[in-house]
DNA sequence: AATGAATGAGCCTTCATTCAT
DNA sequence: AATGAATGAAGGCTCATTCAT
């Protein structure tokens, strides 16, 4: 019973899907007639809309490239001094919605997919400077800029490093361990501010 | 011409084939018959001596990790202090053999290959568990052992992302300013040694 | 907004858009939604007015037919002697309207289809049968009836055979030089009437 | 029971399998499955071979063109007078080789095939310009150039248009009279040697 | 009158894998 | 020891066609 207006959901449906289904695969290697199959679609209804898998994934990526960028904007809102600027950061990116075993394991596999892709490293640049920028935000008025740039750079890495090693570990994520990890680093950069770069 | 004794010559030729082609593809999608091609030989015969991909696939993971063991002995052999060791280890994780784009690709694809696979998880966690032990080795006489193992969390999780991040960077990898971060990182946690947390 | 009398103004449109998609092609190998596309409809609306693809077809077959009859007529109609007859059917194959790269694509493709159609070579015979009671109307006072059958033969496959091999001629169709070629055929078997075959 | 050395006897099935599934289709429009399958072997193994259809396609192609290249030479060889020659080539033309349902029936296939493919645009050339020289072997001799030429041109374009034609004939095609009427008109022409162009 | 929504069927192509030699 | 031959299975994608609105 075809209704009108239908794109949008069915878009939505999709990358939903295709994030489901990465997230059980673990990888981008998930096929266009599973994610459609998760969608309640068919296959052809997902070429129809997205063209190519190819720009369905990327999309995809766009969505939870947005997410991350729209609960970052969320968190940095409430946040009135620039430490609290940088714990936001460093709790959205382990907020439930993104740090979720699903959500984790489809990072992950843009990452992996990054490497070949240009489309998808050009987006992959655009989280890691928004990421970097927001960061900056907070650091920049608590240090000197080139010792906060390289702080950020840590902190950023230790950030994806833990999402990267999450696949080592069984059960479910733990995020506050992960949080008080760099909050710790963060921290102690901070104390240390005095001293070496 | 069959020769007697080839095994262990088409075996190893067939690894570093297959580093080859997850190093220049950037994932594990790569096809018997390119990695065979590499090698040299043909595609039955990777068979052959391998049974199945995903064998051929787990010898080569397993054969990254044992270099990096091997790499890991070497560098601690050579340490003298404790600080020396942690340096050592930080050291061999972006040295020339490992910090290179074909095997940083390696690696980054047998970590999406770990969520999937218990195989290829259990081998992936070999691997955190001696670096694990090693930056243990040197951390654990320098302070506290539940600090010590949180240090050694944290450095891992810096080393993995920075691994990581690489994928978004043009040009070689800077293996010094990667060496610089994590150093710091532990410089600044030793130096902080009496305060937090 | 619908209006009333929709029918025939749609019908002529994708008509003309079947031409223009096969000329373009070069075969009858397009879609459906190529042809509603040029006339600016839905692929819907095609099936809407012809039910289905070949009856698309068909109809766009009939058309060319139609085109190519009242061409016919008209030529015939200012000639006033037999050899005017002639050189008027001569001269209107290879029209403006007719030898033109879109047209003869068209035509080339039908002949194709012909083969597996029953339908398509009912037509096309229609078309044969026309052409050759046409130069008949203008051979057939001229010399013996079983000669000027074998004319008229000889003058349709020449001028078929012009049409198919301007598939390999570069630039625009040089009609001209065709209708010379044609022309002289005639003239030469007229002047040989005495003679042979 | 794989046997070695089948490399050419299976491009050869495969190729005949093609101008077979193409003959009885009337069109290119046929599915590599058809062909494989003719050929009694699986599509896989037909790419294996030809990597893609239109590689396939176009071997076909140039096994036409080769055939009736040899079937020219030979022909060739036996005439001794440039009329013979011409007789020759005409007669080969339509041979019981080269004038069958499914030579005919792949041909003007690839015909159409050539205006959208250049490839095929470039082989099919390659057959007109074989044509016409091996013609102008024969007409050259017996009259002025330019009148040669526009001879020979006439007489391909019969040859062509009597192939064409074909499509809309019942029945066996009728080489002999095809044959009579071609020679007719390089007969009239010849006679007619003294007066016109 | 017209279309967006939706799909089934089918095709090309790739690839891991097997087997006889 | 090594490979050419061969295929089944599966995936991406296209397209004519239908249907409710």
């Amino acid at each position: 019973m075809p209704r009108i207006g239908m794109e949008p959901v069915r878009r939505k449906a999709l990358i939903d899907a295709a994030i489901a289904a990465i997230g059980a695969r673990g990888s981008l290697d998930v096929t266009m007639s599973e994610i459609a199959g998760i969608a309640g679609v068919s296959p052809a209804l997902a070429h129809h809309y997205f063209g190519a898998k190819d720009d369905l994934l990327q999309a995809t990526m766009r969505h939870l490239l947005s997410e991350f960028g729209r609960d970052g904007r969320d968190a940095l809102a409430g946040a009135k001094t620039p430490r609290d600027r940088i714990s936001a950061i460093i709790a959205i990116s382990f907020s439930q919605t993104q740090f979720q075993p699903e959500t984790i394991a489809a990072w992950l596999a843009f990452y992996v997919e990054a490497q070949r892709s240009p489309a998808m490293r050009r987006l992959l640049k655009v989280y890691a400077r928004r990421l970097n920028s927001n960061l900056m935000s907070g650091l920049g008025p608590l240090m000197e800029r080139s010792r906060a740039e390289r702080v950020a750079e840590g902190v950023a890495a230790m950030i994806d490093g833990l999402y990267i090693r999450r696949a080592l570990k069984e059960g479910a994520p733990n995020a506050a361990s992960a949080i008080a990890l760099v909050e710790n680093y963060v921290e102690t950069m901070l104390a240390a501010g005095d001293a070496a770069p």
